[in-house]
DNA sequence: AATCATTTTAAACACTTGTTTAATACAATC
DNA sequence: GATTGTATTAAACAAGTGTTTAAAATGATT
């Protein structure tokens, strides 16, 4: 294959069309046939850029992270010169935006979530670009926040108490939708939810910070 | 087909062995042969049984609710007489145990949430008998800890807050086994990251009572 | 024991799957 | 402008899909 593959609008609709289909099937409910009609190349096309369709996945996935990455920056969240109630607040905000922009990412979070959910042979990509780094800029914050008396998996549950009340917006999307459409209907509503969760979770930070360790 | 095949045997395993799978593989992905097959039945009688796999889809979705809720009833967290704290801790008890449990409802409640992460057909069964319950008491209890002031949107967000620190153990159970493991390593554990929910959500909760309306 | 409806079975159906092939079209280099 | 390496194409491949069929096995009723 040659370098200028990078530039290629065959290999680069491939990819952008996979990270769609993927997100929308899965892997295994994917068919080939499906991405190449919408990408608009030939059947072929697939196992000729890329060796096999998992490896059409796993490439896909790949751009994927780095993309959603690009486009939503933690660089703000990451400021240690910020109060670390402000810093939380920014991760929370570019954490749910990024999980319900449907604009242009709404694909990569979805194909990024659903390899959590269910993994393939690509998961070490995702633990290593997409779920460490947050985690690592969380777990800073929430260990400013906690004081430094905290104990470890207080810390950890922490993390995941915040992380988890965005996610149920991605992954229950579908009941939010159904029960509570006026939550994520639009751009302030998103702001508004994130605002919650900030509030909700810096109210117990606060709390459990008085109290003790573990 | 005759009224005995509630309790016929090949129709049983068909069920359960369908939930199995289904859970494991998502609808599309499965393969009524591989169902067969765990089953030890022949291959037809999925459409003899059923008219369909879809159709056998739905019912084991049904029966995996059904069995769900027989098994961790919420009797107790329905309980009025108790303190709403209390009540609130018996809920995520609950809740959690029921995402996690895996000697026997692994599966049910993996199917419930991919049912909830990809809906198909049989979504609507899903939000009536496993989701709408589930609110509505959890909201009956957050709205008693939140005081009569608490307007409808903050209620809602805050029954999110509350389940999403529950669900991101079964969605991104993955990540946690892989980061985190000593969180859901043991019966112990689990009970350990429910109190910790709890806490985290009265914390919350108590102070955002005293504060305001939206 | 014979009859009958029900259940189970192996085989086949038509269709879709990922992948391969071999021929064609294209575009740059000499 | 012929040559050469790359890109695209239609067609075919073998394997797997849900479903149907028609024959065989089963078990209860007469």
């Amino acid at each position: 294959m040659s370098s200028k593959a990078l530039t290629d609008s065959t290999v680069q609709r491939l990819l952008h069309t996979a990270i769609e289909v993927f997100a929308e099937r899965g892997f295994r409910a994917t068919t080939v046939r499906e991405i190449c009609a919408r990408a608009n190349v030939n059947v072929a096309s697939v196992n000729y850029y890329f060796r096999s369709k998992e490896a059409l996945y796993s490439q896909a996935l790949g751009l994927a992270i780095r993309e959603a990455n690009e486009r939503y920056p933690i660089a703000q969240a990451q400021d240690k010169a910020l109060p670390s109630e402000q810093r939380l607040v920014l991760f929370i905000d570019n954490f749910l935006h990024k999980l319900l922009d449907d604009s242009h990412l709404g694909y990569h979070s979805k194909l990024i979530t659903r390899e959590i959910a269910e993994p393939t042979n690509a998961f070490d990509e995702i633990i290593a670009s997409a779920i460490i780094p947050q985690f690592a800029l969380l777990e800073d914050i929430v260990r400013q926040l906690l004081g430094p008396d905290a104990g470890h998996n207080t810390v950890k549950r922490c993390l995941l108490s915040i992380l988890g009340q965005c996610l149920v917006f991605k992954h229950s999307r579908s009941v939010v939708a159904r029960l509570h459409p006026e939550l994520i209907a639009d751009e302030s509503a998103i702001k508004q939810t994130a605002e919650h969760i900030a509030k909700f979770s810096l109210s117990a930070l606060s709390q459990l910070s008085e109290i003790r360790r573990d």
